[in-house]
DNA sequence: TTATCACTTGGAGTTGACTCCAAGTCAAGT
DNA sequence: ACTTGACTTGGAGTCAACTCCAAGTGATAA
């Protein structure tokens, strides 16, 4: 599958693209013979992969890490492992934030939905 | 209180406070004779309530809109309201993307528990 | 009174993550 | 043969959100 399609899949630029591939958050694609990349379906698990964890604001230099830790076997696997795990800690710290910032913003909301009630009874 | 105590209680830089208020994001902050800022309660609850939005990841510009609005005020409730709303939107989305993440952390370090099991297995 | 220290300002610099650009290559259609 | 269009590269530019810096001020302690 060529770059334009992948772009297109799952919503990322073709720059972003290869700007992964670039600093290595992505392992090297391969290319026919004339240089264009052909991503295959590990590629694209890889792709989708990346995605999912930048969604999330995982960092791009621990993403980096982890793809080499990858590559280098089996004997990585407990780094690997250690990595995903702070990472999930945080996540769920953000988690809990984000769901402090909606309980606020929820609560601010009503707080309006009721000032505006309120006007409307003072008008009729 | 002034501005150290300010930082240390919310754990935000000198620097991230004066900055917050030059552009808007905070009103105004009183100060003594020797142009010294003094933050009052509404001024903390101020900063509680921007920290909050921040650690959330709304963007200084839609906050520093929301308060100008309230500086404007009553008449710009609905404007707030829509806001408000509008991030609230944004947050579910983006909460929804972390639990995503979140489930694939889980699987992958399942995955690799049992990749470490499978090993000491091996081994005894 | 002199040094220290927390504060002030305007402006410059940094960081992370893209995003854009110019110049070049290649395959396919007219 | 020539043009078009999708691809390639290295490098520069942008953006949000800080973060740092230098120079200055005023209150307090030795």
């Amino acid at each position: 599958m060529k770059i334009a399609e992948v772009s297109e899949r799952y919503d990322i630029s073709l720059d972003t693209l290869r700007y992964y591939e670039r600093i290595g958050l992505i392992p090297p694609v391969n290319r026919n013979k004339s240089g264009i990349r052909d991503y295959s379906e590990i590629d694209l698990k890889r792709v989708e992969f990346i995605k999912c964890m930048r969604s999330a604001g995982l960092p791009i230099d621990v993403l980096v890490e982890y793809v080499g830790l990858v590559k280098q076997g089996d004997k990585t696997i407990e780094a690997r492992k250690g990595i995903l795990k702070e990472q999930r800690e945080q996540l769920l710290v953000k988690m809990d934030e984000m769901q402090k910032t909606l309980d606020m913003l929820n609560y601010k909301i009503e707080v309006y939905e009721n000032a505006v009630l309120k006007k409307e009874k003072e008008i009729i």
